[in-house]
DNA sequence: CACCGCCCTGACAACGTTGTCGGAATGTCT
DNA sequence: AGACATTCCGACAACGTTGTCAGGGCGGTG
């Protein structure tokens, strides 16, 4: 910045003036500068700018999801995305993979980088470490899950009524034996979806049985390996609820492997690309992981425009989309 | 920092000291700043730190992909994080949406925001407005397509090569009437794929028929409505190769639509979730796109620890994965 | 006891930028 | 011609941090 304005032959603050765009140059001056910027390459240094900018905004925001590459979080990360690029933005984005420690550690990471707002999709099982990032008014929104030990805006789905749909979906076809298959038990998002399954059962007073329900499948092979066992028993299921997308996919392997795909039904929760053009089509709960990130940035964007108030649970609709599998008949 | 200097009763430097846990400060007046430091919510500014420190690195690349929620881009993103994270680097990501501006625009950003590198999948004609910024020494490694107008160490598959096994495999089975469906002909991909199909053909004496080529398919629906079109006609072809993820998901509905997936050979390039549960299963040519985005941080980090030498191209590898719908023979 | 060297610590300037304020030049009005 | 407003520009300090360097205290050595 010296060197362009001793080549345009003004002062520093002039240059400042132009690079920014303030109003109060000279149409003259300006192009010179401007010259000189294009002829020396220089680039404007946003983090010494923002270092001495009253507002101190970095025009920067962190996004922590359990994994980037899974379509539910990339979604998610694409939403956030569409609301902060248009208001030049940018997002850091860092997958957990459901690691507690690496959850407080990259909050740090971020907030060190001095970043102007947070959402996050709680992983740990406590967001109490959060309490000094909100003391130090760092707007933060959590998405998907909701945190514990900690008050921030959250954007979610109604995990139980949701669930509850799907489940019920089944049960009108006149299933009763129906089994559970559930994520991570840790998280809120599995224990409320599990609550949904037992609310929809007790509210056709079908029989909950033990050993068909089952927690902390994690990948499409865990959920694979619960669907054999399921299928291996004397006497079971002739519909199965799949609590996550990973796990719907690694049902639909097993019943395909044991050429049940007809005989017992399935319904899956979240949608997933393909899920149409399976042999049966896959009905699901979908969410809407893109308009859950459009929410949650709206949201932070508006705590950091208008400071700190009351904290807010937004939560995104969802939908029972037929499509085949979860209209299977009992035998 | 000012404030936890005076509550520790130590100098602003001795500070910054226990902070960068550099080593001359004597056990006792470490433990009286880290206290200071726990008790003020303090929180270190890696912005102003890199400010003034010699490296002046700000432990941020950049990312900028077609869409980060398109599972292809998604997976060469983890494969980012995956070597970066370890190196306490965050990733900011951004899509370019096939946008050439946003490309331009969006390089501008985060070479505005300090980051040592920068990670491009070209979308744009023509990458010789990066020249500024390898003159101001901005390490960069472009993946997945070849820029234009400038050199930088590139991450590819070999498109050619790939596409010509996927259309060799079709061909083997005794396919001569082979329809091709390209993506965004301005692309490298693109146009490679479509030249490693013409070898293909070539090398087997097949004709290639002009109203059985089409190029610039961007979605599921577009392709879609071009394999319908190439089922009208009166004189159809006996095998499909679809030259992008999307594209090949588009082929499978129309297939289905008409009855005819088990008419129709069908390769992909791209492999993809759920490809292998279809009926029949997709044939795909898969790339790698986590270790495509593992292989580009790490000649990335090398060019930060190194400094600029001649540029490399790497190749990664790709191959045929047959599944069935390349199976199928001509009538 | 004088001297040397080592270990800690702090004062100061600087990183690249912008907020503040004051001053020069120009134009307008009486 | 003088008073005043307006426009444009630059000097200076400051943002939060670290590199440099110098100084104080302390133990060991001759």
């Amino acid at each position: 910045m010296r060197d362009v304005a001793a080549l345009a032959g003004v002062s520093l603050k002039t240059v400042s003036r132009v690079v920014n765009g303030e109003a109060g140059v000279s149409e003259a001056l300006a192009t010179r500068v401007n010259r000189a910027v294009a002829q020396l390459d220089y680039r404007h240094n946003l983090t010494a700018s923002n270092l001495r900018r009253a507002d101190r905004r970095t025009g920067t925001l962190g996004l922590l999801v359990e994994d980037v590459a899974n379509p539910f979080f990339a979604d998610i990360h694409r939403g956030v995305e569409d609301v902060a690029s248009p208001r030049g933005v940018a997002v850091m984005a860092a997958s957990l993979d459901r690691d507690p420690e690496a959850e407080e550690t990259l909050v740090s990471a971020f907030a060190s980088r001095r970043v102007d707002g947070l959402i996050l999709v709680p992983t740990a099982q406590e967001q109490g470490y959060l309490a000094s990032e909100i003391r130090s008014a760092l707007p933060i929104v959590c998405v998907d899950r909701t945190p514990r030990g900690v008050r921030v805006d959250t954007v979610l789905t109604n995990n139980v009524e949701a669930t509850q749909q799907g489940v019920q979906h089944m049960l009108a076809q006149g299933h009763r034996r129906i089994a559970y298959i559930g994520g991570d038990s840790r998280l809120s998002t599995a224990r409320e979806r599990h609550s949904g399954f037992l609310a929809a059962m007790a509210a056709e007073g079908a029989r909950v049985r033990p050993d068909w329900v089952s927690f902390d499948s994690l990948t499409i092979d865990d959920a694979h390996g619960e669907v054999e066992r399921l299928l291996a028993l004397p006497d079971r299921p002739t519909a199965l609820f799949t609590a996550q997308n990973f796990l719907t996919m690694g049902a639909v392997r097993a019943l395909r492997e044991a050429g049940l795909e007809h005989e017992i039904a399935l319904v899956g929760f979240d949608d997933f690309l393909m899920a149409d053009l399976l042999e049966p089509a896959v009905t699901v709960v979908a969410q809407d992981a893109r308009e859950m990130g459009h929410v949650a940035a709206e949201i932070l964007f508006r705590r950091m425009d208008e400071g700190p108030g009351p904290t807010t649970v937004h939560v995104i609709p969802s939908r029972v989309i037929p499509r085949g599998s979860g209209e299977i008949a009992p035998r």
